[in-house]
DNA sequence: TCAATTAACTTACCATTAGTAAGTTGTTGG
DNA sequence: CCAACAACTTACTAATGGTAAGTTAATTGA
């Protein structure tokens, strides 16, 4: 188990840990990984499941979890039309961080009186 | 502990774990969150602290977190020129996440060939 | 079989957010 | 009293996001 001091000072940790909350953090990103926690989908699946969530922006975010190697796409039938977006074992590792969350909110909810804005 | 099938369908979750993750994702916000957990600190602290940070992004992070409740602002000896910034305990809270976040970094760097990008 | 529909993008354009630099206002130290 | 500093604030440019419409190959269905 870590603690926070055993990390803090060292650049390269700090670096790498700058660009990974900014990364998951991006707009629609973290709904994205989350909703391929369920299992592998086909880029529609994915638009119906996100509320909100335009074309445009899940191309994208889509194309940047590819290139960070969290998610893999493949052609289904070989047909240009029709595609799997899956995660890879390095994307699927972000359940925890993802549960972390859920877990931080939770223990918040308790404490707020109006959790809802 | 979670599952993540036992939070998937709840709309109040998810709605906030959206809210959250974009939240704590925000430009310099995770390295803000970062240097607070090493203690309160003065806002030219967290400046030297955190390398790149520009005054007015330093500024907003620290108000939207005053805002949100995950840090308090207090002034110092009746000075209006000397402010400290420190962690409320919701924000304290925070440290598992972003350990969770440094502990998928070290699993991911143990299998990635090249972690040096 | 061929027109309409769907899947998965792509492009164009405007709005919001971030980055940089300079200015402001009390405070402190010599 | 004057210079330097702390903690902002304002103004402006660059990057990112949101909305809408267009594209292309595949599929459905009359």
């Amino acid at each position: 188990m870590h603690t926070p001091q055993s990390h803090i000072g060292t650049k390269h940790v700090c670096k790498n840990f700058h660009r990974t909350i900014e990364f998951i953090g991006r707009r629609w990103m973290g709904m994205v990984i989350y909703s391929l926690l369920e299992g592998p989908k086909r880029y529609h699946e994915i638009v119906e499941n996100i509320d909100g969530i335009s074309d445009r922006l899940l191309t994208e975010r889509l194309n940047e979890l590819v290139s960070e190697g969290l998610v893999t796409k493949r052609y289904l039938e070989s047909s240009l039309k029709k595609v799997e977006y899956e995660l890879t074992p390095s994307g699927e590792g972000l359940k925890e961080v993802i549960l972390s969350i859920l877990d931080w909110l939770e223990t918040k909810e308790n404490y707020d009186v109006d959790s809802n804005k």
